[in-house]
DNA sequence: CTTGCGGATTAGACTCATTCTAACTGTGTT
DNA sequence: AACACAGTTAGAATGAGTCTAATCCGCAAG
């Protein structure tokens, strides 16, 4: 079931639109509070979905407004896999994802710094990269379907 | 100008799609040309377009339905980019891309074999991987604006 | 209060890359 | 010559995402 935000969390939302001028409001809560209940990388149509669940008469177009205002304050990550639907990812930790080709599933895998410095090292002067994404996909044999 | 294949590269063309049970035509070969004579990462319809001037005739779904076939027969890889139309890249060495965000130019950044090792180190037991996509943006102030 | 303002929300129309469909072509076979 | 069959073709269909124009809502000024 989808919890309320905590305290917390409601804290970190506030100040995030705060920072950028922007306010909150029950749909952005309501959307956030979705993606902090179920880290599993949703699509805007499962958002939307489960965000009917908790305001029925949100819209769609609301979600896909508040997903990019989260993404533009730094809330959330867009995760986007070829050409599939792109989906929202609230871990703001440096990390890759993978994918399972046969459940679809996306998982986070965890990035260490010095993963993360090798990367920056093969670019040649002149080049300046401000984002770094890295995917895998394959086949994971997991036990848990899905770590919240 | 759009040069005509060499002979070296026709006979990898005809290796690739033989191996999979297919067969060199005037499309394929005129798409194939294409890819090679430029590999600044063109999308479907710049592919269309040049695919146009050796081949008037050609049509658009035969050039989605050629570069289908090259990338499952391993002659060409999808490069994606957020939701971003597709391109196709001929290059078959390991390489990261690098997407300049001022002028959309798509650049292949060469993945020495220790980085990708350490890449794959990274995964958890469990998961395994085929495929690994590393793409960079910024902002790159190359004197050249492509090398071909 | 009540009016006005501006950002947020909404439904539905629209876009556009990609996929699908069904007809046609060309080549090689019996 | 009739067939089989992969490949090609034009155009229709799909579907994620974006745009538009109307409405809503909270709040500050009068």
């Amino acid at each position: 079931m989808i919890q309320n935000l905590t305290d917390y969390d409601r804290e970190h939302l506030q100040e995030a639109l705060g920072k950028s001028g922007q306010k909150v409001t029950p749909q952005r809560e309501a959307v956030f509070t979705v993606l902090l209940a179920q880290r599993d990388h949703p699509t805007v149509d499962e958002v939307f979905q489960r965000a009917r669940e908790v305001m029925p008469g949100v819209s769609l177009a609301t979600v896909y407004n508040c997903l990019e205002t989260f993404v533009g304050c730094g809330l959330v990550r867009q995760v986007n896999h070829e050409r599939e639907s792109t989906r929202y990812c609230p871990n703001l930790a440096p990390h890759a994802h993978f994918r399972d080709k046969e459940t679809g599933q996306v998982h986070d895998i965890e990035l260490p710094p010095e993963v993360m410095k090798s990367l920056r090292s093969i670019l040649p002067p002149g080049f300046d990269s401000e984002v770094i994404e890295i995917s895998f996909s394959g086949r994971a044999q997991s036990k848990d379907a899905q770590a919240n």
